[in-house]
RNA sequence: CGGGACGUAGCGCAGUUUGGUAGCGCGCUUGGUUCGGGACCAAGAGGUCGCGGGUUCAAAUCCCGCCGUCCCGACCA
């Protein structure tokens, strides 16, 4: 293990100009992932991958939920594949990491590519599975008995970024991607539109990160898609971050795969398509939105661990003692349904295993000690609390009942007051605006976040902004997602043409 | 691919200006004392100084070439 940084008190917000050697030693200190060997990959450690799996079997409930099954496509996707859809094939050109021999040969003693090994067609490696996917549903789908085709997978992507950065854009990524085929344009529009709510859901309520639900500009929107909707979560340093997109696919794919189906008038029709997806990003997402300086805060819905015990004693007396008490309380938490994790280590001081588990985001920690058993009593420490940096606030010593009964409802409490948390810090970092100049001094200072403007700019125009104070138009909320004040009609913040509704600016990761 | 910095023990670094036995902190091993918020003492293990060539009695250090990593730009879940 490397060397622990030695951090004062927390505080819950890192100052923003720290903010990505903050990220990156949060992830450090809590061994949820490490760069790999390999450029622009990531490693993910056991911690990291066990948030991961505990963010999938949720998602996928969800996805079942609503009627999906999870299926899985090749990895490969012949060039001539994903050069059907024209747009879609421009908008992944630049990123595509390419296959085009088979074979090793030994040269001199020295292992190169075999020349004589070159494929017939090259084999992209998939940044997104639209095109193998279609190109599948095309022998899957004859009838509207068929429709509607409700799949999701969950597998890597491969897109060949230039700058990384550890879960929130690295070269090869995990995530689900959803492909679903309808017999109506009305149908298609409800799936997308249902799948950005069962994301939102996720956001909100396991990931307790508030979400701004909305629709993407013609110039953000996925490569192939008529629409794309997205959420948006704000981190720590009022950037935003799309942590999930749902696409309305028309029958693009449909067409450029030629994948029909013959209707109840026995009339032939292309379906209509979706496709959704989120990704390991929604890691960082997790680690940026609630994390302090003493490292990782998980909710505790996504914790791998619930519960650490930290046994406290000074000699063989007590330790037996002690640790049969740990061992009885650990048996009863899980018991309740809790993952518990007794660290019964030797050699570590009781200090050091605190900040350890801390770091990795543990949300409740018991410390049992001699004092513990004559009182017959528990100390509950919580991971965070709302009053600011008071360690004495998160501690309490309670009777040993009252105390393990205790500490499901204080994990929902906790659960819900980081939702609560997120939600006021992005609230208070957002604001009206209606001129360029109060725009301007908005994202000039430092506590820049969200602003909710009036826009009728056209692409170059979302360009200019995007020079001149590097922020985009992060979405255009759907209605109900507009702050109270801010639901008036107006003009244009660039353009002054008149505009009905707001949309959310912002800078971006 | 353009601009900048850096490659020395598992991790973080000093040493390079001015060439002369390979160093420090953390971590690791062993023993002892400790243990309610990051312990201390003692003894140890661990190196092709990124790679290749050159200059020199002698190169981590000077020169040439290559490779790699990170940061800043265009791309992006």
């Amino acid at each position: 293990m490397s060397q622990q940084p030695k951090t004062e008190t927390a505080s819950v917000t890192p100052r923003a100009q720290d903010y990505p050697q903050w990220y990156l030693d949060v992830i450090k200190r809590a061994e949820l992932a490490e760069n790999s060997a390999v450029r622009g990959c990531m490693v993910i450690k056991p911690h990291g991958y066990a948030i991961w799996e505990k963010m999938q079997r949720e998602l996928d409930d969800r996805f079942k939920a609503t009627g999906h099954v999870n299926a899985y496509f090749p990895l490969f996707i012949p060039l001539s594949f994903l050069t059907r859809e024209e747009q879609h094939a421009a908008g992944f050109a630049k990123e595509c990491a390419v296959v085009t021999h088979h074979r090793l040969k030994s040269i001199d003693g020295k292992v190169v590519v075999d020349p004589e090994s070159k494929l017939e067609e090259p084999l992209v490696i998939r940044p997104t599975s639209e095109t193998i996917i279609w190109d599948t549903y095309k022998n899957w789908i004859q009838s509207y008995r068929d429709l509607p085709l409700l799949i999701n997978q969950w597998c890597n992507v491969v897109r060949w970024e230039m700058r990384t950065r550890l879960f929130l854009r690295t070269a090869e990524f995990l995530w689900q991607e959803g492909h679903t085929a309808h017999a109506t344009e009305a149908e298609a529009l409800e799936e997308t539109y249902r799948m950005l709510d069962v994301y939102a859901d996720f956001a909100e309520n396991v990931m307790a990160v508030p979400v701004i639900r909305g629709k993407k500009t013609p110039g953000e929107r996925f490569a192939g898609a008529l629409e794309t909707l997205c959420i948006e979560g704000m981190m720590q340093d009022g950037k935003a971050l799309q942590m999930g997109t749902s696409h309305y696919l028309g029958q693009n794919f449909a067409k450029s795969s030629d994948v029909t189906f013959l209707n109840r008038d026995g009339k032939r029709e292309y379906v209509y398509a979706t496709s959704w997806g989120v990704s390991t990003r929604l890691v960082g997402a997790l680690i940026m939105t609630h994390s302090d300086d003493n490292g990782l805060v998980l909710p505790p819905k996504l914790a791998p661990i619930h519960v650490v015990i930290v046994p406290i004693f000074k000699n063989d007396a007590e330790k037996t003692k002690v640790l049969e008490e740990a061992g009885k309380v650990a048996a009863e938490l899980k018991a309740q349904g809790l993952a518990v994790k007794l660290d019964d280590r030797e050699g570590i001081m009781p200090g050091a295993k605190y900040y350890e588990w801390e770091a990795k985001g543990v949300p409740v920690r018991i410390e049992i000690g001699p004092r513990d058993l004559e009182k017959g009593s528990l100390c509950i420490v919580r991971r965070f609390s709302l009053i600011e940096d008071d360690r004495k606030a998160r501690k309490q010593f309670l009777p040993r009942t009252e105390a393990l009964a205790g500490v499901k409802p204080l994990l929902d409490t906790m659960q819900r007051e980081l939702f609560e948390r997120a939600r006021q810090f992005r609230d208070k970092r957002s604001r009206v605006i209606n001129t360029l100049e109060a725009f301007e001094a908005y994202f000039a200072g430092k506590d820049a976040g969200f602003a909710w403007v009036h826009w009728a700019g056209n692409h170059e125009q979302e360009d200019e902004m995007s020079k001149r104070f590097e922020t985009t138009v992060r979405c255009i909320p759907l209605p109900d997602q507009l702050p109270a004040d801010a639901r008036d009609a107006g003009k244009c913040i660039l353009t002054g043409q008149p505009s009905s509704q707001r949309v959310l600016m912002a800078r971006a990761y």
